[in-house]
RNA sequence: GUCCCCAUCGUCUAGUCAGGCCCAGGACGCCGGCCUUUCAAGCCGGUAACGCGGGUUCGAAUCCCGCUGGGGACGCCA
């Protein structure tokens, strides 16, 4: 049997870091083991997955240096490799369960199962569904399905016994079926569940290993019951433990730059990220600090994982990526890998027309634009970014509301900016000049630079975020008490507003 | 809170499975020095850890138990 694994990211949201490192230690197994590494897209969420953000991993893991041998792209034996187009597939399955009796109709409204989850807190340590539907007949099911009732598919778990998984690196994990929930397999929107797609995908694509997140350890009883049901023979699992902040909990954009764009536009080197993405939790056998892909997959054993959270540590990735710079390029290839970087129509041509208007002399050029490949420089001194109107503490709330928006907003695009930031000047009873120069101070280090809401575009989410982050706190910082103070006027500014995109999701 | 996972310098880690070669090695960072027209880079040196308590053993970072600490999961998100 050749080993087959693969790689399912979920579209939402800019490419992860964490997604790469899983990647690469999926793909260092199958080509270890002489195998293949598959590429599927979990796009199940109909709300929140996007092509742009599909294309954005994609291209992401290209420029990592990782390929597949099956992918949305690429096609393969068991396309789709894309699950909104698979939905007919989960259908089927889940008709198979219920009718073996493995799963059930559930109509319970959202209030109800809120009020459930409410009552459940407050008298015992278990939440979970309480099975009030599974007890339906088939006929009154029937009757609700024909009187047009929204239903979802819920699976039937064991009330009793333990649930034994077998994982890779810790042995045996005993979890007590009494603490697995009756999860939904199909949404009410007809879209199966990560549970029931991600099951039947590995099963129908194939998958021998599956290696994944830490995070998934206590769902994977749901896993296993759904192969036994089906009949199937589960994969061998492997649970890799999670990239973490510098604070230890799991790695996030909030405390950390978490997008691989960030990565590229900060100008690191394919190369040197996913060397260093192979220095977390594993370790070459002679404890080298530097190797390629093809060395690590040539030294690649899963024994050599070590189970603690590493963190990601930047300081430590810019170390090596220095060394991979020094190290390893000719003076032709660093000249191409700048104009690869940089130097190319791609990302010039969104810069062109925010210069060629205000330019006399090609050399202007480099004063006017030199915020596009400086990365996260310190920020001016304190003073420059007072303005007229705009001085002192109140640079800090308006950056700070620079910040919420950078979280909160559903997609980086400059017109989105404008309105968010246009609307904040206005609620804020400011004119929109005197407003964005703290901005510019922060994004652009002067207030004579290119437009501000595409420039922060072109530099992208994570960067523009950085520099955000950075002003803030060469003014002194923002207190966790300041914080709470400020907000709530933030949340009633764009809690109800009419953009769906400003929405504040919490 | 409940369940589960984890535990070596501030950080990444070697050593742990097959106990002695470890009063714990390497790397980042930091500090000092050398080199040098600056700054880097490079070279040399320093700083700093087996979480705690019990066992088992002639001997424990390594095995067992407890505690503590950290993390994850408890969604019609993945």
């Amino acid at each position: 049997m050749t080993v087959r694994t693969r790689i399912a990211p979920s579209p939402t949201g800019d490419p992860h870091v964490g997604t790469a490192y899983v990647a690469l230690f999926n793909y260092c197994f199958a080509k270890k083991n002489g195998g293949q590494f598959l590429l599927r897209i979990e796009d199940t969420d109909q709300t929140r997955s996007t092509r742009e953000s599909e294309a954005a991993i994609l291209r992401s893991l290209r420029w990592l240096g990782l390929s597949w041998d099956e992918g949305p792209d690429v096609g393969g034996p068991h396309a789709s490799y894309r699950q909104s187009e698979r939905t007919a597939i989960y259908k089927e399955h889940c008709e198979r369960l219920i009718e073996a009796g493995h799963a059930f109709r559930c109509f319970c409204t959202a209030e109800r199962l809120a009020e459930l989850r409410k009552v459940q807190l407050a008298n015992s340590p278990i939440t979970g569904y309480d099975g009030l539907c599974r007890g339906l007949s088939p006929a009154e099911a029937q009757k609700k399905i024909d009187a047009g009732q929204p239903f979802v598919v819920r699976m039937n778990v064991p009330r009793e016994g333990v649930c034994v998984i077998p994982d890779l690196l810790r042995g045996p994990i005993e979890i007590d079926w009494r603490n697995v929930d009756m999860q939904v397999l199909l949404k009410s929107d007809g879209m199966p569940t990560y549970h029931l797609a991600n099951v039947v995908d590995d099963h129908l694509m194939r998958i021998t290993h599956v290696l994944r997140g830490e995070e998934w350890i206590s769902s994977a009883p749901k896993h296993l019951l759904l192969y036994r049901y089906f009949g199937w023979e589960a994969p061998q699992l492997c649970h890799l433990p999670l990239l973490r902040n510098p604070d230890k909990s799991k790695l996030s954009k909030r405390k950390n730059p978490t997008s691989i764009l960030y990565y590229e536009r900060m100008g690191f080197l394919p190369e040197a990220l996913l060397n260093y993405l192979g220095r977390m939790a594993w370790s070459m056998p002679d404890n080298a600090e530097k190797f390629t892909l093809d060395q690590m997959i040539e030294h690649f054993d899963l024994q050599r994982i070590s189970l603690g959270g590493p963190v990601f540590d930047v300081e430590k990735l810019s170390w090596l990526n220095g060394r991979w710079i020094r190290e390893d390029l000719t003076p032709d290839q660093f000249a191409d890998r700048v104009a690869q970087w940089a130097l190319n129509r791609e990302f010039l041509m969104p810069v062109v027309p925010l210069v060629q208007g205000r330019i006399e002399r090609l050399s202007d050029l480099g004063p006017l634009t030199g915020h596009f490949f400086a990365g996260v420089p310190n920020p001016p001194p304190p003073a420059d970014f007072d303005g007229k109107k705009l001085a002192g503490d109140d640079v800090r709330k308006v950056l700070m509301w620079g910040l919420w928006h950078a979280d909160a907003l559903k997609a980086w695009k400059a017109d989105l900016l404008s309105e968010a930031l246009r609307t904040s000047a206005d609620k804020l009873g400011y004119k929109l000049r005197d407003f964005l120069r703290p901005f510019f101070m922060a994004i652009a280090g002067t207030p004579v630079a290119t437009p501000l809401f595409e420039t922060m575009e072109i530099l992208g989410r994570d960067i523009s975020r950085a520099r955000l982050r950075k002003a803030l706190e060469s003014l002194g910082g923002v207190s966790q008490k300041q914080e709470k103070e400020w907000r709530p006027e933030f949340e009633a500014a764009f809690r109800a507003s009419a953009a769906e995109a400003l929405e504040i999701t919490e």
